[in-house]
RNA sequence: GGCCAGAUAGCUCAAUGGUAGAGCAGUUGACUUUUAAUCAAUUGGUUCGGGGUUCGAGUCCCCGUCUGGCCA
C-alpha cells in the first residue's frame, strides 16, 4: 500500500480515523482481532514482585486495556488496565527498534487490549513499571474512551454503557466487584451450615409468596400466561416438604411497580429456609450470616455511609416489638384501640400525606412505621411482633393473636431481611391466603396448599434483599449504582 | 401515575432571542523517566425528535422520547 491514507482529512471523525488504522494494520498481514497473549501476571502481582529497594525484577507479561499514554518522543508511558487495576508500561525505540515509531505511535489508540512482556523496573517517582521488550496489539478499539479527567458523568450513559463506566470509574468497579465478592460469600456461609443451593421456576402460574404487582408474559408452546415470581418463598417451601431441611436460593424476582432510589423492578433476593428452626433461630442466621460477610468482604464490621454516617453492625442487635415502636413515634400508649378516622387525624398531625380513605386500619399505622419509623433506623434493628395482616405466610404470636412471630430486620432506614416462623398448619394457612385474597379466589395457590397438607416440618425463613445488602456494605446510594445493568427504558439516541 | 429539572462536538461543559465556543480526546510536528506530561499548529456541530411564535430560535411556546429527582 504506497498510497499514504490521510488522516488529516478524516481526523475529525474518531471512528474513521480508527477504521483506517485497522485497514493498515490488516494491510501489513496483522489481524488484532486475531492475536493471543499469555498473559502471566496482573497489575497487583507487579508491585509484590518488587520489593522496596529491589531495582529490577523478573520477566512479566501482562495484558489489558490502554488507558493513558504519554509520548515523549523516543520514549513512552502506557498504562493499561487489567483486572488488578492499572500497570505502568515503558515503550522505547531502543528496545522497540522496528515498531516504535511505525506500529506503537501510528496504530495504537487509548482504548486498545495490549499484551506486554518485559522486565520490571522501577522509574525514578518509585512507580513499578514494564519495560516492554514485546508488545502485541490484541484488540482495536474503534470507538474513543470518555474523557481522561472528568470521566463519564452522564448517569443515563453510565447506567446504558456500564462497561465504559467500568473502564474509567474506579468506584464503580470496586462497588461492583464487592457485590461479586459478598454473593460469593453467602453461598460460603450457607455451604458450611449445610443448606443446599437450588434453582426454583422464574414463570409462574400465580404470582405468590408477597404482595406486588408481576410482570405478565405469554408462553405459546403451553398456551397459557404466566407471571414472572415475585418471590421465592412458596417453591421453596415445596423444598422443605420434599425433605430438603435446609435449603436456599438467591434468584432473581420481578416487580411491576415503582422505580426508585430503593427499587428496581428486577432484583435479586435471597432466600433460605431452616426446618426446625424458627424466627428466633433465624435472627441468630441473619446477624452471623451478615457479620461473616463483612468481614470477609470488608474486613471490618463498620461501615460508613456516604454521608460519613457510621453503621456498626458487629456484636448484639437491638431488638424491639413493632407496637412499641408505634407508640413511642405517636406517643400515644392507646395508639392500637383507637378508631381508624382517629389514626388518620392523627397521621395529618404528624405531617403525613392522609392516608387514603379505603386503607385497612393495620395500613394506617403501617404508613406511620414506613414514613416515620423505619427511615430512623440506622443501626442494625430487630423489629418483631409484626401486625398479623402484614404477613399471610407466618405463624400467629402465642398469646397474642394481633401479631406474628416475625422480625424485620431494619439497617441504614430500609428493611434488609425479614424472617418468620413459617406457618406449616394447611388449615390456618388456607384462611390466611383466603383473607389476602379477597374477591380474588383464583389467585390462591392451591398446589402449594396441597403440598402444605402432605406435611411441612416447622421451619424459621429468612429474606435478604442483596441489592440493598450491597448498599450498605459499598456505601452506595442509589439501588442502580449496585447493579451492573439497571433497567432502562429503549435508548433515545441509538448510534 | 403526578410534579419539577435536564438533553449542545467522542467525553466534560459554556453560549442577553442576533456569526454555536472551551478543555480533554483526535490529526500534524517537537521531545528517551512521564503521572491530567509539556510545547506549536489544526480538524470537528441535523444544539434529542416534531411542530409553532419571530426579520431572526440552542435560547420562547406546544407535542413527543429518554434520563434524573421528589411525590402517590
Amino acid at each position: 500500500m504506497s498510497d499514504k491514507p490521510d488522516l488529516n482529512a478524516i481526523s475529525h471523525d474518531l471512528h474513521a480515523v480508527r477504521l483506517e488504522k485497522l485497514a493498515q494494520l490488516r494491510a501489513t498481514g496483522e489481524d488484532p482481532y486475531r492475536e493471543e497473549w499469555p498473559q502471566t501476571h496482573v497489575s497487583q502481582d507487579c508491585a509484590k514482585l518488587l520489593p522496596e529497594g529491589v531495582e529490577e525484577g523478573p520477566e512479566v507479561s501482562v495484558a489489558g486495556r490502554v488507558v493513558a499514554v504519554r509520548v515523549m518522543g523516543k520514549a513512552s508511558f502506557v498504562k493499561i488496565l487489567d483486572r488488578g487495576g492499572v500497570q505502568q508500561c515503558y515503550f522505547t525505540r531502543d528496545a522497540l527498534t522496528d515498531c516504535y515509531d511505525t506500529h506503537f505511535k501510528k496504530l495504537v489508540d487509548l482504548g486498545d487490549f495490549v499484551g506486554v512482556r518485559g522486565k520490571l523496573f522501577r522509574t525514578k517517582t518509585g512507580e513499578v513499571t514494564v519495560r516492554a521488550a514485546d508488545y502485541k496489539l490484541l484488540a482495536k478499539a474503534l470507538r474513543p474512551l470518555p474523557e481522561k479527567w472528568a470521566g463519564l458523568t452522564d448517569a443515563e450513559k453510565i447506567y446504558r454503557q456500564r462497561y465504559l463506566d467500568l473502564i474509567v470509574n474506579e468506584d464503580s468497579r470496586r462497588r461492583l466487584m464487592i457485590r461479586s465478592r459478598v454473593v460469593e460469600s453467602i453461598r460460603k456461609f450457607f455451604w458450611s451450615r449445610q443448606f443446599v443451593e437450588v434453582e426454583t421456576p422464574v414463570l409462574h402460574t400465580i404470582a405468590g409468596g408477597a404482595a406486588a404487582r408481576p410482570f405478565e408474559t405469554h408462553s405459546n408452546a403451553l398456551d397459557c400466561d404466566f407471571y414472572l415470581r415475585i418471590a421465592l418463598e412458596l417453591h421453596l417451601k415445596r423444598c422443605l416438604v420434599g425433605g430438603m431441611d435446609r435449603v436456599f436460593e438467591i434468584g432473581r424476582v420481578f416487580r411491576n411497580e415503582g422505580v426508585s432510589v430503593k427499587h428496581s423492578p428486577e432484583f435479586t433476593m435471597l432466600e433460605a429456609y431452616q426446618a426446625y428452626s424458627d424466627y428466633r433461630g433465624m435472627m441468630e442466621l441473619v446477624r452471623s450470616l451478615i457479620q461473616t460477610v463483612c468481614r470477609e468482604v470488608l474486613g471490618s464490621t463498620t461501615v460508613t455511609r456516604h454521608d460519613g454516617v457510621a453503621i456498626e453492625l458487629g456484636g448484639n442487635w437491638r431488638e424491639v416489638k413493632y407496637k412499641d415502636l408505634i407508640i413511642e413515634k405517636t406517643g400515644d400508649s392507646q395508639w392500637f384501640s383507637r378508631t381508624k378516622e382517629e389514626k388518620i387525624a392523627a397521621c395529618k398531625k404528624m405531617d403525613l400525606h392522609e392516608p387514603r380513605s379505603d386503607w385497612e386500619d393495620y395500613e394506617v399505622t403501617n404508613e406511620v412505621f414506613g414514613k416515620l419509623i423505619e427511615p430512623t433506623l440506622i443501626q442494625p434493628t430487630f423489629v418483631t411482633h409484626i401486625p398479623k395482616e402484614l404477613c399471610p405466610l407466618a405463624k400467629v404470636t402465642v398469646g397474642d393473636e394481633s401479631t406474628i412471630d416475625v422480625f424485620e430486620l431494619c439497617i441504614n432506614g430500609q428493611e434488609i431481611a425479614p424472617a418468620y416462623s413459617e406457618q406449616n398448619d394447611p388449615g390456618v394457612q388456607r384462611k390466611m391466603l383466603e383473607i389476602q385474597a379477597g374477591a380474588e379466589q383464583h389467585k390462591i395457590d392451591e398446589d402449594f396448599l396441597l403440598a402444605l397438607e402432605h406435611g411441612m416440618p416447622p421451619a424459621g425463613g429468612l429474606g435478604i434483599g442483596i441489592d440493598r445488602l450491597v448498599i450498605l456494605l459499598t456505601g452506595a446510594v442509589n439501588i442502580r449504582d449496585v447493579i451492573l445493568f439497571p433497567t432502562l427504558g429503549p435508548d433515545n439516541n441509538p448510534v
